[in-house]
DNA sequence: TCAATTAACATACGAAGCGTATGTTTTTAT
DNA sequence: ATAAAAACATACGCTTCGTATGTTAATTGA
């Protein structure tokens, strides 16, 4: 088909609008980016912003969704890889967390950005990709009797945020390779609280 | 003395400053804050703000450098109070993080609007107020022999940021009084994690 | 098929806010 | 006592956001 359809071409403005932002907030930050810039960036002019978003924040909200999907595919991706035990799946995915906090679009846009202007992430619905994964894995080694009986939705969530938090220490550091490192050992550690023996490792 | 000097004048327009920026930000967060209204509830213009702050993120910045400190002296007052081992100091802590990022105010200036607006917090100065405290209880701990060999840095960031995102999770949750003790519980068994064997617990 | 309506944008407008540049007054220094 | 500087207040310009109002093209209904 030549000719594209209307629902077509709307999602193609959405799609391009989506992608300026991202280039835009991570470049300059969400506060710092101009709408007028940004949409004629895109090919567009505020007009197609609000019409399509609502406003600034719903621009930003499109963006965090979109990148948290990629979050979580990637994630997942990188702990079926491997295969191994779900324990060793749920280590795998604490270091991709990590690994994908250090991006910096990941970074300045779903971690420094997304809290301050969408709110508390514990609210986000897109925040829930990423976690369920991780609720999922620790549901299944919980029914092999493999963890304390600990609350598993907690467990996720303190788990992710150590994640995140380490992303941020080893961003912020001189030597992120070996900060890396440091990173991924300490998360396994406190990981291997949840465990009723210690891991074989 | 009835009368003022002037460094005490300045110190004073500088505490009145600070004391209606934390107010205005924790009620509208910080970009959504007006420095006109601020200042004037104060008592002044935006004239004093530049000249004692430099711009509007120099005042954010000192309210979080109070906020930082008033968290950190009451997390230790808390920790110290039961006295008990390093360990249960520890423990202590991270309850008292938690405890603490419940706080509206904490959480909208420091945990929201500080890392959008101040950048990475793994690189304020303040935040490490409350770190270098989990860290030297984690020495103290380690020189007991009673952790695996793990980096020390590395497993307080860690566990500070499990303890602060454990309170943004608390704090959206419906009920607030279960899900901290689910929050509390998970974040005792991560913190095992570093035990060379079990707690007594 | 042809008006009429609506969708998808663009343009124009108004208001708010930040930072700076420029006063103004009161100390401090000499 | 006069000059200098500090501690603010006032005034200004620039940017930006959201909305209100066009404008064009597609879709609907008879």
């Amino acid at each position: 088909m030549a000719q594209k359809s209307r629902a077509e071409m709307m999602e193609e403005t959405r799609a391009k609008l989506i992608a300026a932002a991202r280039k835009a907030f991570a470049d300059k930050g969400y506060a710092d980016a101009s709408m007028d810039d940004l949409t004629a960036a895109a090919g567009l002019t505020r007009g197609a912003l609000y019409h399509n978003f609502g406003d600034k924040r719903g621009l930003l909200a499109a963006v965090v969704d979109q990148i948290d999907g990629e979050m979580a595919a990637r994630a997942q991706e990188q702990a079926n890889r491997k295969g191994g035990s779900d324990w060793e799946k749920l280590l795998a995915e604490g270091r991709a967390y990590i690994e994908l906090a250090l991006e910096p679009e990941v970074q300045r846009i779903v971690l420094l950005d997304g809290p301050a202007f969408l709110g508390n992430p514990a609210q986000w619905p897109s925040q829930n990709t990423c976690l369920s994964a991780t609720i999922t894995t620790l549901e299944r080694i919980n029914k092999a009797g493999g963890i304390k009986p600990i609350d598993i939705e907690a467990t996720a969530r303190l788990l992710t945020g150590a994640a995140l938090n380490a992303a941020l220490w080893v961003a912020a550091s001189e030597d992120p390779e070996t900060v890396l490192s440091k990173a991924i050992e300490a998360f396994e550690c406190l990981a291997s609280g949840v465990l009723r023996e210690q891991p074989d490792s």
